[in-house]
DNA sequence: ATGTTATGCAAGCATAGACTTGCATGTCAA
DNA sequence: TTGACATGCAAGTCTATGCTTGCATAACAT
Protein backbone atom coordinates (compact mmCIF):
# COMPACT_ATOMS: atom_id res chain seq x y z
CA UNK A 1 0.00 0.00 0.00
CA UNK A 2 2.90 2.54 -0.24
CA UNK A 3 3.48 4.97 -2.84
CA UNK A 4 -0.46 5.54 -3.65
CA UNK A 5 -0.24 8.86 -5.27
CA UNK A 6 -3.14 11.75 -4.82
CA UNK A 7 -4.46 11.20 -8.23
CA UNK A 8 -5.14 7.43 -7.65
CA UNK A 9 -6.85 8.16 -4.35
CA UNK A 10 -9.49 10.24 -5.38
CA UNK A 11 -9.79 8.63 -9.10
CA UNK A 12 -12.75 6.42 -7.34
CA UNK A 13 -16.57 7.69 -6.74
CA UNK A 14 -16.59 6.29 -3.55
CA UNK A 15 -13.44 7.36 -2.28
CA UNK A 16 -14.34 10.89 -3.40
CA UNK A 17 -18.08 10.74 -1.17
CA UNK A 18 -15.95 9.41 2.05
CA UNK A 19 -13.90 12.76 1.45
CA UNK A 20 -17.35 14.65 1.88
CA UNK A 21 -18.82 12.78 4.43
CA UNK A 22 -15.06 13.40 6.61
CA UNK A 23 -15.45 17.12 5.45
CA UNK A 24 -19.07 17.04 6.11
CA UNK A 25 -18.66 15.43 10.13
CA UNK A 26 -15.43 15.18 11.68
CA UNK A 27 -13.93 12.10 13.40
CA UNK A 28 -16.22 9.79 12.60
CA UNK A 29 -15.35 6.06 13.25
CA UNK A 30 -15.91 3.41 9.91
CA UNK A 31 -19.40 2.21 11.71
CA UNK A 32 -20.38 5.77 11.26
CA UNK A 33 -18.87 6.25 7.69
CA UNK A 34 -20.71 3.39 6.30
CA UNK A 35 -23.82 4.24 7.48
CA UNK A 36 -23.66 7.62 6.12
CA UNK A 37 -22.77 6.66 3.35
CA UNK A 38 -25.73 4.20 2.43
CA UNK A 39 -28.26 6.76 3.83
CA UNK A 40 -27.00 10.12 2.26
CA UNK A 41 -24.89 9.00 -0.86
CA UNK A 42 -26.86 5.91 -1.41
CA UNK A 43 -23.76 3.60 -1.67
CA UNK A 44 -23.96 0.24 -0.32
CA UNK A 45 -20.31 -1.08 0.26
CA UNK A 46 -19.43 -3.37 2.87
CA UNK A 47 -17.55 -2.69 5.77
CA UNK A 48 -14.43 -4.31 4.11
CA UNK A 49 -14.66 -1.88 0.87
CA UNK A 50 -14.96 1.37 2.97
CA UNK A 51 -12.19 0.27 5.11
CA UNK A 52 -10.23 -0.53 2.18
CA UNK A 53 -10.72 2.70 0.65
CA UNK A 54 -9.65 4.16 4.10
CA UNK A 55 -6.60 2.60 3.89
CA UNK A 56 -5.77 4.01 0.39
CA UNK A 57 -6.63 7.59 1.49
CA UNK A 58 -4.57 7.21 4.76
CA UNK A 59 -1.56 5.85 2.34
CA UNK A 60 -2.70 9.09 0.09
CA UNK A 61 -2.18 11.44 2.90
CA UNK A 62 -5.86 12.44 2.70
CA UNK A 63 -6.63 11.14 5.94
CA UNK A 64 -5.63 11.31 9.43
CA UNK A 65 -6.40 8.41 12.01
CA UNK A 66 -6.69 7.93 15.63
CA UNK A 67 -7.84 4.77 18.15
CA UNK A 68 -10.21 5.91 20.55
CA UNK A 69 -11.11 2.28 22.20
CA UNK A 70 -12.52 -0.18 20.01
CA UNK A 71 -13.37 2.46 17.24
CA UNK A 72 -10.66 3.77 14.88
CA UNK A 73 -11.90 7.86 14.05
CA UNK A 74 -10.98 9.70 10.42
CA UNK A 75 -10.23 13.32 9.66
CA UNK A 76 -9.76 14.78 6.39
CA UNK A 77 -6.85 16.25 5.29
CA UNK A 78 -7.05 18.56 2.34
CA UNK A 79 -3.54 19.62 2.23
CA UNK A 80 -2.16 16.83 -0.42
CA UNK A 81 -4.84 17.83 -2.87
CA UNK A 82 -3.75 21.57 -3.41
CA UNK A 83 -0.47 20.91 -5.86
CA UNK A 84 -3.47 19.16 -7.72
CA UNK A 85 -4.90 22.88 -8.44
CA UNK A 86 -1.77 24.69 -8.90
CA UNK A 87 0.37 21.88 -11.36
CA UNK A 88 -1.90 23.38 -14.42
CA UNK A 89 -2.30 26.71 -15.70
CA UNK A 90 -5.72 27.80 -16.26
CA UNK A 91 -7.54 27.38 -19.64
CA UNK A 92 -6.76 29.69 -22.22
CA UNK A 93 -3.75 30.70 -20.39
CA UNK A 94 -0.55 29.63 -22.50
CA UNK A 95 2.26 30.17 -19.67
CA UNK A 96 5.13 28.67 -20.76
CA UNK A 97 6.50 28.29 -16.86
CA UNK A 98 4.97 24.27 -15.93
CA UNK A 99 5.60 21.87 -13.29
CA UNK A 100 7.41 18.54 -14.53
CA UNK A 101 6.01 14.83 -13.14
CA UNK A 102 8.94 14.94 -10.55
CA UNK A 103 8.00 18.45 -9.30
CA UNK A 104 5.14 17.20 -7.71
CA UNK A 105 4.74 13.23 -7.43
CA UNK A 106 6.12 10.95 -4.52
CA UNK B 1 -15.60 6.38 -23.63
CA UNK B 2 -18.97 8.18 -23.23
CA UNK B 3 -18.77 9.82 -19.48
CA UNK B 4 -15.11 10.40 -18.81
CA UNK B 5 -15.11 11.63 -15.11
CA UNK B 6 -11.56 14.31 -14.93
CA UNK B 7 -10.60 12.57 -11.64
CA UNK B 8 -9.83 9.47 -13.67
CA UNK B 9 -8.42 10.65 -16.55
CA UNK B 10 -5.67 12.47 -14.56
CA UNK B 11 -5.21 9.19 -12.46
CA UNK B 12 -2.92 8.10 -14.94
CA UNK B 13 0.96 9.12 -15.15
CA UNK B 14 1.17 9.12 -19.07
CA UNK B 15 -1.40 10.83 -19.04
CA UNK B 16 -0.61 13.48 -16.73
CA UNK B 17 2.61 13.90 -18.85
CA UNK B 18 0.69 14.28 -21.90
CA UNK B 19 -1.29 17.64 -20.35
CA UNK B 20 2.28 18.65 -19.17
CA UNK B 21 3.26 18.10 -22.56
CA UNK B 22 0.63 20.28 -24.44
CA UNK B 23 1.22 23.28 -21.64
CA UNK B 24 4.39 23.60 -22.69
CA UNK B 25 3.44 23.67 -26.38
CA UNK B 26 0.47 24.10 -27.64
CA UNK B 27 -1.04 22.57 -30.93
CA UNK B 28 1.05 19.37 -30.98
CA UNK B 29 0.18 16.29 -33.28
CA UNK B 30 0.23 13.19 -31.84
CA UNK B 31 3.36 12.03 -33.48
CA UNK B 32 5.32 15.45 -31.49
CA UNK B 33 3.37 14.52 -28.67
CA UNK B 34 4.84 10.94 -28.77
CA UNK B 35 8.41 12.07 -29.97
CA UNK B 36 8.36 14.87 -26.68
CA UNK B 37 7.16 12.16 -24.14
CA UNK B 38 9.89 9.68 -24.96
CA UNK B 39 12.82 12.49 -25.12
CA UNK B 40 11.44 14.49 -21.78
CA UNK B 41 9.62 12.12 -19.99
CA UNK B 42 11.07 8.91 -20.38
CA UNK B 43 7.94 7.73 -21.54
CA UNK B 44 8.32 4.65 -23.88
CA UNK B 45 4.56 4.07 -25.06
CA UNK B 46 3.81 2.92 -28.45
CA UNK B 47 1.58 5.60 -30.66
CA UNK B 48 -1.90 3.64 -30.20
CA UNK B 49 -1.70 3.50 -26.48
CA UNK B 50 -0.76 7.51 -26.63
CA UNK B 51 -3.61 8.18 -28.99
CA UNK B 52 -5.67 6.22 -26.52
CA UNK B 53 -4.87 8.23 -23.75
CA UNK B 54 -5.48 11.39 -25.66
CA UNK B 55 -9.01 9.85 -26.30
CA UNK B 56 -9.90 9.78 -23.02
CA UNK B 57 -8.36 13.12 -21.97
CA UNK B 58 -10.69 14.54 -24.66
CA UNK B 59 -13.80 12.54 -23.44
CA UNK B 60 -13.01 14.53 -20.47
CA UNK B 61 -12.70 18.17 -21.63
CA UNK B 62 -9.14 18.49 -20.70
CA UNK B 63 -8.12 18.31 -24.87
CA UNK B 64 -9.46 20.15 -27.83
CA UNK B 65 -8.38 18.93 -31.37
CA UNK B 66 -8.34 20.37 -34.39
CA UNK B 67 -7.99 18.64 -37.50
CA UNK B 68 -4.87 20.09 -39.80
CA UNK B 69 -4.10 17.87 -43.20
CA UNK B 70 -3.50 14.83 -42.03
CA UNK B 71 -2.41 15.85 -38.90
CA UNK B 72 -4.27 15.86 -35.66
CA UNK B 73 -3.54 18.51 -33.34
CA UNK B 74 -3.95 18.96 -29.46
CA UNK B 75 -4.83 22.12 -26.77
CA UNK B 76 -4.88 21.85 -23.30
CA UNK B 77 -8.03 22.90 -21.49
CA UNK B 78 -7.80 23.45 -18.22
CA UNK B 79 -11.43 24.52 -16.90
CA UNK B 80 -12.55 20.75 -15.76
CA UNK B 81 -9.84 21.21 -13.27
CA UNK B 82 -10.50 24.08 -11.53
CA UNK B 83 -13.84 22.02 -9.84
CA UNK B 84 -11.05 19.71 -8.01
CA UNK B 85 -9.55 22.45 -6.13
CA UNK B 86 -12.77 23.69 -5.14
CA UNK B 87 -14.49 21.06 -4.38
CA UNK B 88 -12.81 20.28 -0.51
CA UNK B 89 -12.06 22.72 1.83
CA UNK B 90 -8.60 23.45 3.10
CA UNK B 91 -6.99 21.58 5.72
CA UNK B 92 -7.50 22.22 9.36
CA UNK B 93 -10.68 24.26 7.76
CA UNK B 94 -13.81 22.48 9.30
CA UNK B 95 -16.37 24.08 7.69
CA UNK B 96 -19.78 23.02 7.42
CA UNK B 97 -20.63 23.43 3.62
CA UNK B 98 -19.57 21.02 1.19
CA UNK B 99 -20.36 20.25 -1.95
CA UNK B 100 -22.05 16.68 -2.64
CA UNK B 101 -21.13 14.22 -5.50
CA UNK B 102 -23.80 15.24 -7.43
CA UNK B 103 -22.79 18.84 -8.00
CA UNK B 104 -19.97 18.61 -9.30
CA UNK B 105 -19.78 15.11 -11.11
CA UNK B 106 -21.79 14.54 -14.42
C1' DA C 1 -1.81 5.88 -59.74
C1' DT C 2 1.60 4.70 -56.25
C1' DG C 3 3.97 5.08 -52.11
C1' DT C 4 4.71 7.43 -47.82
C1' DT C 5 3.01 9.73 -43.86
C1' DA C 6 -0.34 10.34 -39.94
C1' DT C 7 -3.98 8.62 -37.78
C1' DG C 8 -8.22 5.38 -36.67
C1' DC C 9 -10.34 1.00 -35.45
C1' DA C 10 -10.99 -3.44 -33.30
C1' DA C 11 -9.77 -7.59 -31.03
C1' DG C 12 -6.96 -9.73 -27.56
C1' DC C 13 -3.83 -9.90 -23.45
C1' DA C 14 -2.27 -9.01 -18.90
C1' DT C 15 -2.19 -6.49 -14.81
C1' DA C 16 -4.34 -3.54 -11.35
C1' DG C 17 -7.88 -2.57 -8.51
C1' DA C 18 -12.55 -2.86 -6.29
C1' DC C 19 -15.11 -6.12 -3.86
C1' DT C 20 -16.35 -10.30 -1.26
C1' DT C 21 -15.75 -14.06 2.16
C1' DG C 22 -14.09 -16.05 6.29
C1' DC C 23 -11.50 -15.83 10.18
C1' DA C 24 -8.47 -13.34 13.60
C1' DT C 25 -7.51 -9.60 16.88
C1' DG C 26 -8.55 -6.33 20.27
C1' DT C 27 -11.79 -3.57 23.33
C1' DC C 28 -15.40 -2.93 26.51
C1' DA C 29 -19.57 -4.17 29.43
C1' DA C 30 -21.75 -7.50 32.26
C1' DT D 1 -14.27 -14.73 32.10
C1' DT D 2 -17.69 -14.44 28.62
C1' DG D 3 -19.93 -12.37 24.94
C1' DA D 4 -20.91 -8.52 21.97
C1' DC D 5 -18.88 -4.91 19.39
C1' DA D 6 -15.43 -2.59 16.16
C1' DT D 7 -11.87 -3.37 13.33
C1' DG D 8 -7.82 -5.99 10.88
C1' DC D 9 -5.98 -9.46 7.78
C1' DA D 10 -5.60 -12.52 3.88
C1' DA D 11 -6.99 -15.10 -0.02
C1' DG D 12 -9.86 -15.29 -3.98
C1' DT D 13 -13.07 -13.36 -7.66
C1' DC D 14 -14.32 -10.27 -11.17
C1' DT D 15 -14.12 -6.26 -13.86
C1' DA D 16 -11.76 -2.18 -15.68
C1' DT D 17 -8.07 -0.55 -18.03
C1' DG D 18 -3.53 0.20 -20.11
C1' DC D 19 -1.17 -1.81 -23.75
C1' DT D 20 -0.14 -4.44 -27.92
C1' DT D 21 -0.96 -6.27 -32.62
C1' DG D 22 -2.70 -6.06 -37.18
C1' DC D 23 -5.23 -3.99 -40.52
C1' DA D 24 -7.89 0.07 -42.41
C1' DT D 25 -8.49 4.91 -43.74
C1' DA D 26 -7.17 9.43 -45.23
C1' DA D 27 -3.99 13.13 -46.89
C1' DC D 28 -0.14 14.53 -49.45
C1' DA D 29 4.07 14.26 -52.62
C1' DT D 30 6.02 12.21 -56.68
Amino acid sequence: MRHVDVYRAIADRTRRAILDELVDRSGQSLFEICGRLTMKHGISSSRQAISQHLEVLEAAGLVRTRREGRSKLHWFVGAPLKAIGQRWPDSTDEDTSHSTEEDIEK
